[in-house]
DNA sequence: GGAGCATTACTACAGATGTAGTAATTATAA
DNA sequence: TTATAATTACTACATCTGTAGTAATGCTCC
């Protein structure tokens, strides 16, 4: 059974540091997410190893220091999170979930217009 | 700070049964769930009580027997997902979990109509 | 050439989760 | 009235997660 992998608030946090910066060192990210040290040094050392575990990052020392690089691409993390949602609450349906966001309250003007916009240019792609 | 409650698989799928039968016993769900005792009975009934310590169920006894039933609708419980995923991965904005999910092969032409559809229905309400 | 600094590597520990076993309780059938 | 079956209550244990401390290692500056 391949295992759904998941990530944690903190760990999205991480992941999108380093997919601007494409590589950065414990020291880089943990300045960047936590200038106040709101969190140990060593606790973005820890999640950053697990996310290496967990095949999202990559670990490659130079010298003393290691870097850390993405291994997947946003877009892919961000697809596999939403498949996960869409298989855990909606069984499954991709329309379901479009359903439920556009009846929802969070959803704002904008995003409805945006959307329309994206729909539009779907529609265009697909029958040229 | 609030702790993020998010659900399992089969806590999804225990809720779901709830949802749709109301009221329902560790026994009912269990067999409706793993007809062919996939998962021990016992598991089920360990899941269902941290469903209650989680305030998603309520337990009630009556006679000897448990019933369990829903706390919060379904409605709900997706909403409080997806708020979850949208906060996590796509930064709080409702529209690019949209504009991601159209964007997604997994996105049907059957979807995309029916998307369609909910839109126009919610500008009628909107301006009448 | 040792003291201090940066960084890594390793370890820890509490809480949540998935999974399930065992003990206790009570209705029921013999 | 006692053995059995159904059900609940309690306990267990491995894994994962959030958080972090400590030890080891190798520069760098006096």
């Amino acid at each position: 059974m391949k295992k759904k992998i998941s990530l944690s608030e903190t760990e999205w946090r991480i992941m999108r540091i380093l997919w601007n910066d494409k590589k950065a060192t414990v020291k880089e990210v943990w300045s960047s997410l936590y200038p106040k040290k709101e969190k140990a040094y060593t606790t973005v050392q820890t999640t950053m190893d697990r996310l290496v575990e967990k095949n999202f990052l990559a670990k490659e020392k130079i010298g003393l220091v290691n870097f850390y690089q993405p291994l997947i691409s946003e877009k892919k993390a961000l697809t596999q999170a939403t498949e996960n949602l869409v298989s855990r609450a909606f069984q499954g349906s991709f329309g379901l979930l479009a359903a439920h966001l556009i009846d929802s309250p969070q959803f704002e003007a904008s995003d409805l217009k945006k959307i329309k916009e994206l729909i539009k240019q779907k529609e265009e792609e697909e029958k040229p």
